[in-house]
DNA sequence: TTGTATGCGTTATCAG
DNA sequence: CTGATAACGCATACAA
């Protein structure tokens, strides 16, 4: 505990309020004008006279005053928070997203409560009203669940929400890209290089990475190919599950030829494990990655993948938000950021 | 915007807010009781008749009551906010760090305000402030500049702060492990191993890497072989950067046997880049990295590395803090997590 | 165990 | 352009 003592900013003006900060009052008492006019100075200093606006800016930098955003939210009904709701922090495709997110809506002003979900419709909905408490001015989530109690949790609340990487029918509004066409890219590509019996290496299995999977089925069943090779597993992704799937792929499946792993990490497990085994990609296997992530470039050998706009997926989710909060209307529901195939030596 | 219409919950009961939401009072109208017995039924039962707790438990539920967290702080002057600062999100380090203090913090209700000071000193006041408007309870952060204003400011505030990984000398409040003994450790680890010329490699250049760089050197010149052997950048680190630093090492040095890289990022880049350089690892040079990152164990050869308490750190940091903010005084200040060298092919 | 009065720090509203 | 007044929704302190 400090002991207060003379010199302490404030200290001479007005009595300690209980939280022991200094508050619009101490200034408005400082700067000899109301709390109103301190307020307005505060959040918009051109409706106030230059004078006013001179004494109140002095008061509050020799106070050290605060603004308290608990009374402002309870007194504007705005409360500058966005609620982000995505499945894993591990995944660093979702960091980057948070990343974009924070920066768009920085200079706004708006702080983010972010919650992992680890992939759990009832984590989701535990998450959901405990940061509807907070009453955030919006919400941007990756991966929801269509569960009703959490559906109608949101529509009671009437705070907007907009999906990013899922791109959601109806009047919702989502900024992604199709995942599905991103997996039949794949497909198409394996094939293209001559791939005779490609397989398909997922975990964690949430529903961006089974569409991955419809798309990629769809292209090999259109080449005439057998769609059926695939070693799935719930457990979460690792360079180190990689390794074990791969394993187990070409016991089962030892003409298994390509693979097509549902992220970068699962591919970069696979790369090292064929290089243990002696199997040389891509000559005799080949191997497609997920996402771009930073290693994929300069891997040896380097890893085709698919480049996702996570970033941009962010930024754009972030302003769509803004713009709805603000009372603006985007122009569209939907935003297709689109994808790019990024071929290099591993296949 | 929604119309409002019959069978919206309370409709019936009470004038609506402004808020549109359901509060506190419409509750206690529905259930027969005061204000007053319906905020104790919700924040601890035990304070309420069972008759009572029950009829204001069916209100909440009908009218799908959710507290107001805005009012509740500026009643309570407690806000249930941990501000976190860490310099990086892209550093797996952090975030697995914050994973655990909020798996530390959740079963108490507490939510965490997420900010990437970027590795700015600038930036992190700027944060510091903006969530001091917040009122957290807290205070958690990684990698604080010692800059006065910044400490100034925490003062005044009077909440409390545990630093995270920097073991900080003092009356301060602190979890961590000592970075140069560790960097002294990998030292002592490549002489050991007949390493005759070792580097340093780095990028960032942040202060817990210039102490594992201190220990890292000293280790060398007890050995007394030369300690000057390094590639330092302030870039962001990753793979990529990885494989241009071992490039330029071996362009200045090439007589160079061994490298310590300050992250297992890069790690993995000076892994990649031997395989295409043809150069064998561990016997013509050999590769330790920091942290363990999960990839780490799979590599081919695997990383020799440090395991870092990384996921502890957090977990205890939020629980000391958690110990501060109600009242009680934690058995010490610096809390020694230690670390652990792991010795693998790559060595 | 329950209720009443009051205040938390700020902004909306409206009057001057 | 400025100020008085009344909320905002809840918890503290005290009384019953």
């Amino acid at each position: 505990m400090r002991s207060r003592h003379a010199g302490e900013p404030g200290h001479h003006l007005a009595r300690r309020r209980p939280s022991g900060r200094v508050t619009l009052e101490e200034v408005a008492e400082h700067a000899q004008v109301s709390t109103m006019t301190v307020s307005r100075a505060l959040r918009d200093p051109s409706l106030v006279s230059p004078g006013a606006r001179e004494r109140v800016q002095a008061a509050v930098a020799q106070l050290g005053y605060i603004p308290n955003r608990a009374a402002r939210t309870l007194a504007s009904a705005r409360s500058k928070l966005i609620g982000v709701l995505a499945p894993s922090l591990s995944n660093a495709v979702f960091v980057e997203t948070i990343a974009a997110v924070q920066e768009c809506v920085d200079p706004a002003g708006y702080q983010l409560l972010i919650g992992n979900t680890d992939y759990s419709p009832v984590r989701q909905a535990e998450l959901l009203s405990a940061y509807l408490s907070h009453a955030p001015d919006g919400f941007l989530v990756a991966g929801i669940d269509n569960s009703n109690a959490v559906r109608r949790q949101l529509a009671a609340s009437n705070v907007p929400l907009v999906h990013m990487f899922d791109l959601v029918p109806g009047d919702e509004w989502s900024v992604g890209f199709s995942q599905r066409s991103a997996g039949f890219a794949i497909g198409e590509h394996l094939i293209e290089r001559g791939a005779r019996r490609p397989a398909f290496m997922a975990a964690q299995l949430d529903p961006r990475t089974m569409q991955r999977r419809a798309g990629f089925r769809r292209a090999l069943r259109a080449a005439g190919r057998d769609a059926t090779l695939e070693v799935l597993t719930q457990e979460p992704s690792s360079a180190a599950l990689g390794c074990r799937l791969l394993r187990e792929l070409l016991e089962t499946a030892p003409a298994c030829d390509a693979v097509f792993c549902c992220n970068d990490d699962l591919a970069l497990g696979v790369l090292f494990e064929c290089q243990r085994l002696g199997i040389a990609v891509p000559r005799q296997f080949a191997v497609v990655g997920f996402n771009d992530l930073p290693f994929a470039a300069v891997a040896s050998p380097s890893i085709t993948t698919v480049a996702t706009p996570r970033y941009q997926v962010g930024f754009e989710a972030a302003r769509m938000l803004l713009q709805i909060i603000h009372g603006e209307v985007p122009a569209q529901n939907r935003i297709d950021l689109g994808f790019e195939l990024i071929v290099r030596e591993s296949t």
